[in-house]
DNA sequence: CAGTTGACTCGAACAGTGTTCGTATGTAGA
DNA sequence: TCTACATACGAACACTGTTCGAGTCAACTG
């Protein structure tokens, strides 16, 4: 009976006593960091989104994350991915395409809404994921059904993909309803030798409710695309 | 001759020898804050903009910036004023006023890429910049010159605002050309059971020199704007 | 002129951040 | 039974934005 087996001896005692909370035997997974990182995603927003907290949350460490992760980018792309798996692009009906196209940005809109300020980790996600190239295609498919040409709709897509993720952005942003009041009373505190048309259309400026804004800016992306062909 | 006069007989001495070199006397203003951070930017993008690196290169800590400079966040709002102090709306003329709204995007992607990753600022900055507004009102009068309802007017600028962020800041993310035909060549390595539309237009899809997926989307916004009214 | 106020300057420190190193640990294969 | 190997993770590094408080200096004020 050497050292090394007192040790053990020790050791197993230890875990005896540790016995009653064997609770942390799971062991970490990607797939157990991205539902723990988005879950503090959607409670307390990307900001909030550390590798310390999701460490913590696990009941670990920073550095045992990077086993399974290679970066906090890397983290932010599974999550997006993730994120992109939850939406289902609708098989194409050529005289339905643009109610199709707003359904399905419909849905990434709202997937990215839900998890505040998880637009930033979309605009800086490199353009090749998987699961978002798997969006692209349905929206492609959708697009060349509907009769668009395949470089306007490979460029309407870019477009409006680009234009979801700022949007989504934005809005998380401002929480909520920033006061709309508030806003309007600046905007008429402006010098109306200098902000003419600001000021006679100020209420119109901030109008808009709900996501009336993101539908009219995807329509006009849209529409214009039936005068390009 | 007490103890007080011997110390500033002391600081005098020391400032006898320092004499050589009293080009650090210039106080810290605003203006050479913004100015400096600029030019960190334009160096080396907006990620090695630190309110560090800002203070060290007007020589001092990086506590004495607060007293000009609320927050950084402050600091990026200062500097997407400047930059669009930087561009110009011309005079309403009802027959270009497509062209016009493009001239003035295209002006502020310029100063949104001559400095790379800033429109990370813009999109975070508050939309009631004093500066920015300057924006919104000469594109106001173009639409409404233009024959768009003050409604699709307000609307469409904040479409082509948030639009030309995103696009700069996509674009400056991806350093210049990133390697299209190592893009292209993971494309067609995908497989054509899951995305046979971008397998097959793969080529299409990364095509466009310069800034003509920027062009392609604005008169995409701007031609369904017409069809709305 | 003396004195006080107030703005400016800035070294030091705090609480965070992402990431790496080196060492444990436990399990699978020889 | 012993070794190899992937996983786990405490400690530390080089950063970040920001605050405190002590110092400096100019300009008003009594």
């Amino acid at each position: 009976m050497n050292r090394k087996s007192r040790e053990e001896w020790a050791t197993q005692i230890a875990e005896l006593e540790q016995e009653p909370a064997p609770a942390r035997k799971e062991p970490i997974t990607v797939g157990r960091i991205v539902t723990t990182a988005l879950a503090l995603v959607e409670a307390e927003g990307f900001d909030a989104l550390t590798m310390r907290r999701v460490a913590a949350a696990l009941q670990t460490g920073p550095a045992s994350l990077y086993a399974h992760v290679r970066n906090k980018a890397d983290l932010d792309d599974l999550l997006i991915g993730t994120l992109s798996r939850n939406v289902s692009a609708p098989a194409p009906d050529a005289e339905r395409w643009r109610e199709q196209v707003l359904d399905v940005c419909g849905q990434l809109r709202d997937q990215f809404l839900r998890y505040p300020g998880i637009a930033r980790a979309a605009l800086s996600a490199p353009p090749a994921n998987l699961d978002t190239l798997r969006i692209t295609e349905g929206l492609l498919a959708i697009f060349l059904a509907g009769g668009v040409s395949p470089r306007s709709a490979a460029w309407a897509i870019d477009a409006v993909l680009l234009y979801v993720s700022a949007y989504t952005f934005e809005t998380s942003l401002r929480g909520g309803q920033p006061d709309r009041a508030e806003m309007l009373a600046r905007l008429r505190m402006l010098p109306v030798s200098r902000f003419p048309h600001i000021v006679e259309h100020a209420d119109t400026l901030n109008a808009g409710e709900g996501h009336e804004r993101f539908e009219f800016a995807l329509r006009l992306l849209l529409d214009g695309l039936v005068t390009v062909g």
